[in-house]
DNA sequence: CTTCCACAGGAATAGGGGGTCC
DNA sequence: GGACCCCCTATTCCTGTGGAAG
């Protein structure tokens, strides 16, 4: 105790810690399994989506007897029970399979980011040591293809979010070599190994990027998650609630509450859950007896605001700088003025300006990241340009932007 | 119907920082 | 140490374009 002491004489904030530590180890806990409320979290009955478990279950079966299951595409909004189902099944194939020949992969090609890491990413889940740089892609490739060969591998390649791999111009064609790549994998190798693959999409439109000859050979079979309704969320919340919580920690307008607003539209669980989930930690950390419609409230503007500061935070300086002069003008403006402005904040740093060229993809940057609005307007005899004005609040981004360490001198 | 604005956005290229392989 | 690779930011040069003004 007197040890904390000497780091600091202010007691009123060691009072304040003690509380909360005391809260938490005995005081009044509102959640008791937390398990159920966490993304990855996979129910054993999963509500609403009986055809598609079976459909993707009968799919995949035929691995069990070492015959190469029909390549599979699955469908849907962000949300929906994709991954959760996917998941599922690989977890009971798992269990079912008794040979160590199949091998079930999952990859998320999003949070991989790049092709060589989805490949590097294959490979690390058949427990081939790649560096995580320096290679080629061809040369991952290969080493993963001979390793499938030489020890008879039967793969259950799951690719989530795989529409990432083809639908920027920038890596559409490298993205369509490696599936065909991945589909031609049983041509070239016997029979005793083959890929199949699994491919996750929230795009409906991702067939336009492929190209025919990928199509073809990845569409054997195809599923369809369609959104959840309001009342299938509702139901969902309750059966997690009822896991998650002591009993009478929350009532059912708040689950209503909860279900509309996140699923109204988007029909979108991941995000329902997860809004359950903050609102009870924000109703346990104040002590209240059970989670209340505002609690929801405040969890919802939360969340917003920590999804927009990250975003901010991780951007590159010059990224910020745009951004920053974006928010210095009311209105909106296209593409010419902010620029000036830009060259001017620039100066006023004693940092180098990037060219126009370069501040116009930035902006497309911003864009795509949802941070601004950009969309191209044609003014007649006045040109084209962009009108560019900022698409959240700008109290959130003019404190993001002061924490970074080369802009924090500006009062903003 | 033509002109012509104020850019959009593609292509090629560079360069620096990460690395491996032989 | 040299060849080669990936990733990212940025530059230079460039062609393309919707529609108000004339």
């Amino acid at each position: 105790m007197f040890q904390w002491k000497l780091w600091g004489t202010d007691m009123d904030s060691f009072d304040i810690v003690d509380k909360v530590f005391e809260n938490a180890t005995k005081g009044n806990r509102l959640i008791k399994n937390s398990d159920v409320l966490k993304l990855d979290y996979i129910p054993n009955k999963i509500l609403y989506r009986d055809i598609q478990t079976e459909k993707i279950a009968s799919v995949l079966s035929p691995v069990l007897n070492m015959i190469k299951p029909s390549n599979l595409f699955i469908y849907g909004k962000t949300g929906t029970g994709k991954t959760m189902v996917t998941k599922f099944v690989m977890k009971a194939l798992e269990g079912k399979k008794n040979n160590d020949k199949i091998i079930i992969s999952y990859i998320n090609s999003r949070t991989s980011g790049t092709i060589y890491r989805v490949l590097s990413d294959i490979a690390l889940s058949l427990k081939i040591k790649v560096p995580f740089t320096g290679l080629s892609v061809s040369e991952v490739q290969k080493r993963i293809f001979s390793y499938l060969k030489e020890n008879e591998i039967r793969l259950l390649l799951v690719l989530d979010e795989v529409d990432f791999l083809v639908n920027s111009p920038l890596k559409k064609d490298a993205g369509n070599d490696l599936l065909y790549e991945l589909t031609r994998y049983g041509s070239y190798a016997d029979s005793n190994s083959f890929i199949s693959i699994i491919g996750i999409s929230n795009d409906i439109k991702f067939k336009d990027y492929l190209e025919s000859r990928v199509y073809s050979s990845l569409h054997d079979e195809e599923v369809f998650f369609t959104p959840y309704s309001v009342e299938e969320l509702k139901d969902i919340l309750k059966e997690r609630a009822n896991i998650a919580f002591i009993d009478n920690a929350i009532t059912d307008d708040v689950i209503n509450l909860i279900a509309a607003r996140s699923g109204g539209e988007h029909g979108d669980a991941r995000r329902a859950v997860d809004l359950l989930r903050v609102a009870a930690e924000l109703a346990e950390r104040e002590n209240a007896k059970k989670i209340e419609i505002r609690h929801v409230q405040e969890a919802s503007k939360n969340m917003e605001q920590d999804k927009v500061s990250e975003a901010i935070s991780s951007l590159p300086i010059q990224e910020k700088l745009v951004l920053l002069t974006i928010v210095s003008l009311q209105d909106t403006e296209n593409t010419g003025h902010i620029y000036i402005k830009y060259i001017k904040i620039c100066e006023n740093l004693g940092i180098q300006p990037l060219t126009q060229r370069r501040v116009s993809a930035i902006i497309n940057e911003l864009d795509m990241l949802g941070l601004i609005s950009a969309p191209v307007i044609n003014r007649g005899r006045y040109g084209r340009s962009k009108k560019i004005s900022l698409a959240l609040d700008k109290s959130t981004v003019i404190k993001t932007i002061k924490e970074d360490e080369t802009l924090k001198s500006l009062n903003l």
